[in-house]
DNA sequence: TTATTTTTGACTTTCTTTGACTTTGACTTT
DNA sequence: AAAGTCAAAGTCAAAGAAAGTCAAAAATAA
């Protein structure tokens, strides 16, 4: 799928930069053969701030496109993840946010595991579909809150 | 029967795959001349995580779904406790259990106190307090099934 | 028969791809 | 300096591609 190489272009292209990289949304998008928006489509569905990317532009003559990783630490982190859930979480968020955590080494591989499980739609489908975001919510920040301190 | 012939089948993958396949729907119920949804009931109906499978799938352009056999070996210890929960459990013999793993590493500190966060009444506090111990018991399950290799 | 499991298909939701149109910025010309 | 030109990037909505859901009908089992 286009979307994916994509992102597994800029990735790379982030590893080797070391967690920062400009790019040129035209030119690239000329090199794979795709409409310059689906660069666009790539960023803002994958680069997003809630799995801790930075993104900034300009337009125009010489314009770029610059994504950044950004590397939280820990307390500032959990808050912040904290605050982001919210009153309720869907799973595929509640994942979202799970990678960026392991991916920050704030849980381990098995501890995200094992909360992946316990916010898995399967783990709570016996609670009316209405109240499981909410549920799940509650579920993740104790989580969180267990994690602190 | 079409149900069974689809489960050999997808089993026959996993076989050969090593205990984790990734499938497109469509295009399977193509080659079986059946509908889609059909691979849905095969999987939701006999793939399901009691019986040692974990799911996951993606839609639109490019999805699939994935089906990973967690093969229990040497975990029959923790298919002891999942068979001990049963279909509810209250918050303190949850923690007893729980400490019963601790001891025996089959968790460590850290991962306890996640999961007796995840199960804590305090998280659980939305749920109507008749539902509780049944979701408790739900997302204690799959904790466990997460933790089995 | 009655209850449970299968089969089907219409409809929904989610994710991707594309392209037309808009906005912005740098440079050039008046 | 103001206006004009052109090269970017941004936005948005439509079309396409997959999987999910659900309920009715059909088949099987009890």
């Amino acid at each position: 799928m286009l979307a994916d190489q994509i992102a597994r272009m800029i990735e790379e292209m982030l590893e080797e930069s070391g967690g920062s990289l400009e790019l040129r949304r035209n030119e690239m998008a000329g090199r794979l053969g795709c409409v310059p928006s689906q660069i666009s489509y790539v960023i803002t569905s994958r680069f997003t701030p809630e799995r801790g990317y930075m993104i900034e532009s300009r337009r125009g003559g010489g314009g770029h496109i610059r994504i950044v990783r950004k590397q939280m630490h820990r307390d500032e982190y959990l808050m912040h993840f904290f605050a982001a859930i919210g009153n309720e979480i869907g799973e595929n968020e509640a994942l979202a946010y799970l990678r960026n955590l392991a991916d920050n080494e704030l849980v381990s591989a098995r501890e995200a595991k094992i909360i992946a499980a316990s916010l898995s739609g399967a783990a709570l489908q016996n609670i009316a579909p209405e109240g499981r975001a909410t549920v799940r919510a509650m579920i993740f920040k104790h989580i969180l809150l267990s994690l602190m301190h």
